[in-house]
DNA sequence: TAGATTGTTAATCGATTAACAATC
DNA sequence: TAGATTGTTAATCGATTAACAATC
């Protein structure tokens, strides 16, 4: 808690949109130009201009020039060491269903800096199994293995029903962090960390959109 | 756009835990017990009780009785009226990969009042299975059926190299709405609705919290 | 030098939280 | 009647947008 760990605090759209600048940062014409502007990306990614400037800035670990911009490897080194792409964290997959193959075999989580090791499931015909060069395991063994493994986040891609309790006994194996796939409200101890990925909340907002769109037109 | 299509707001966040109080309100003693008050499930759910109260009172077709509650068949009948569930919408899904495919056979779909009808891809060994009741047919065979079928939504889940295209092919096609799993930003007309479910822009939630977590333990 | 672009400070906007009268 | 719970109005908070001096 000293002073030095201080890390710096962005809103969370903001957080979510870091991505996006990275994605485009590495396609565009990295060699064509050494500087980017903010209006420049504001354009390419039809966002505010002003948006933009205050994102890079507190995500640089430099100042942009005046009249000239940031410096496309700087910033793209800057936002891949502010999301954590460039230290691997370990995690273990709860539930290898379909949507549970299907992350394991997405070759994009390591270079987020994210390393599935274990995929978890209690269905025989799946334990000992190895999908993209990850072992299928019980929970009771992974329990076992937890503590020297360094694992912080556990992704939970389970049926709803058990969601809860799969998330108890990670959390009590000593995950950090989980990422839950399942359309449930996980309830935690305030020290553990959810990032939920719903589906059915973001189909929300898409059919809200849409149902408004469509009242209009009408 | 006349006054009775005016649809009630609310914010984002509200609408994103709708799907939760719904899954909540469903498998609770439903049976048990007529009325509910926002201060349970506020309680269950690890809510504010003025989040719940003021979420109940935008999406409640009646009003709630004091010192009672609301009645728990009707809040679950205004929820899912309020969001869509009672009524289809009809989607195609671009990209039979790995991810496509755990989509096409997630059995939840329906339950939200969408419904998948085709799957599309380009890859000659896909064409013409059936994946959970689904076809999967070529690009240009869904454009020629588009227009009277009726598909209000399209499901991104191909490459980021490629979404950009089959975004605004779909667009032309007449999609009305946009449900965009691949990690890049689609850059649209503003007629046109996206919604992202984007897994780097959710990890870096998750990974941001993590460090803010790990470094004050250190 | 002139102009574009930066970083920061101030102003606006919206969303969350608090307070409270109404009422079953 | 007393107390719990509602719906709404007011206060606070945070995030987005605008404005502008600094500077390459």
């Amino acid at each position: 808690m000293n002073q030095n760990n201080q890390l710096k605090v962005i809103s969370q759209s903001s957080l979510k949109g870091l991505p996006f600048y990275l994605n485009h940062l590495k396609k565009e014409n990295l060699l064509k130009h050494e500087f980017i502007s903010a209006a420049q990306i504001a354009k390419d990614l039809n966002l505010s201009e002003i948006q933009v400037k205050k994102d890079l800035a507190s995500v640089a670990s430099f100042k942009g020039k005046p009249n000239v911009g940031h410096k496309v490897v700087n910033l793209i080194n800057d936002i891949e060491t502010f999301l954590g792409y460039r230290n691997t964290t370990n995690a273990v997959l709860v539930g290898v269903g379909h949507l549970g193959k299907a992350l394991l075999n997405y070759q994009g989580f390591e270079e987020y800096g994210l390393k599935i090791i274990f995929g978890v499931d209690n269905n025989t015909n799946l334990i000992g199994k190895i999908i993209n060069g990850v072992e299928v395991i019980t929970m009771d063994k992974l329990i076992a293995l937890c503590p020297r493994m360094h694992i912080n986040i556990g992704i939970i891609t389970i049926g709803k029903e058990d969601a809860q309790d799969v998330c108890n006994t990670l959390v009590k194996a000593g995950i950090k962090a989980i990422w839950n796939f399942a359309p449930v409200k996980l309830v935690v101890d305030d020290s553990v960390i959810v990032q939920n990925e719903n589906m059915a909340s973001s189909l929300a907002v898409l059919s809200r959109h849409l149902m408004r769109k469509i009242g209009k037109e009408e």
